[in-house]
DNA sequence: ACCTGAACACCGTTCAAGT
DNA sequence: ACCTGAACACCGTTCAAGT
């Protein structure tokens, strides 16, 4: 699978960079470790990409669009607050289907360097409902934070059950929805106010 | 101020991690660079910690006991969800006096080795306005993911912006405000509900 | 109780050079 | 276009030993 000392290209490297993630966590995604998977000197990454975090956004930007695709061509539904709640599933299925994924898309829209198309769909949606556009900025933002936040604590607890300790409560995965309504919530009651 | 070469406790660590937590970032706060602030080994510090990442739970304790110790002796609300502001509020400039404050407690929060204080307060005041304790820990979570990923936001800004760059609209704090409130009228909507 | 000195097994990044 | 080899300036942690 290391494919040991051929030559790759920027999208390799990317695919590797996942499997990497997911077997040994972020933390362990280093630079020196995905060139040894590659079967490559470590300077040669330095061919593909300028630095670590431009790489990572690659990686983080792959693991999105992996989510997407694996929706398929099911359409956003019509309703804007339904479409709010499909993004944020999206992007928490997304990032649950590799470890750490949480962390990483978090860290990459950190930097600004990438994990853009949520914010986008999101802030349509938001628009959609009649939200001025500086209100809609602010129920993104807190959107954002709570899907990141919330799915960060899940791959914590995730990782701490699967190496052994206690099974503390395995959290439903209704846990995401209902605090996520409460974001909801709080938004469309700014809407009403606004509208009467 | 490194007095080279002394002797030291537990709290001068904590003290001087702070100042290069707030010299230099939290990249920057490294076992070595501690230690040479100090003007002594970097084993020596295993002295005082048995690793890092306690060493990090002492440092964000302490700095939400000084901020907790900047507010004086105000008194917290009576009005459930004015206290619930004020503990959100408390926590923030805690966590802005000190750079990458915020990035800081929510690592220690992950880890679950300390910055426990603001969840109890938070609990208290949720369990306080009528809510289920399962509701409460929903809306519990969802207000500090909201906080620790808005002041995250605030300090990569500051920083961004005290490194030159481009001054792109400076975010003013009733930004904080404004969010915080979407997920307060969102949980009162919740209290509503069960109620009538 | 608090610290030194030395070591182990790592990092990200640069740069001249090779094919 | 893609990679090697070697170096630079770092990490966290352990451990025997010193005072």
């Amino acid at each position: 699978m290391a494919a040991a000392g051929g030559r790759h290209r920027r999208a390799d490297v990317v695919d590797v960079a996942l499997r990497v993630l997911d077997a040994y966590g972020l933390a362990d995604l280093s630079m020196r470790r995905l060139a040894a998977e590659l079967g490559v000197q470590p300077s040669a990454l330095y061919h593909h990409f300028a630095n670590k975090q431009l790489l990572l956004a690659a990686v983080a930007d792959e693991l999105l669009a992996r989510g997407r695709a694996a929706r398929g061509d099911e359409p956003r539904p019509d309703d804007w607050a339904e479409r709010v709640a499909a993004v944020c599933a999206e992007l928490r299925d997304s990032m649950l289907a590799y470890r750490d994924g949480a962390e990483l898309v978090a860290t990459v829209r950190a930097y600004g360097l990438g994990a853009a198309v949520p914010e986008r769909e999101l802030d349509e949606a938001l628009r959609s409902a009649g939200l001025e556009p500086e209100t809609a900025a602010v129920a993104r933002r807190a959107l954002l934070h709570y899907v990141f936040g919330h799915v960060a604590d899940e791959q914590t607890h995730l990782q701490a059950s699967a190496a052994g300790a206690i099974e503390d409560a395995p959290r439903a995965s209704s846990d995401f929805e209902l605090g996520l309504s409460l974001v909801i919530d709080g938004t469309r009651s700014r809407l009403n106010s606004a509208q009467l």
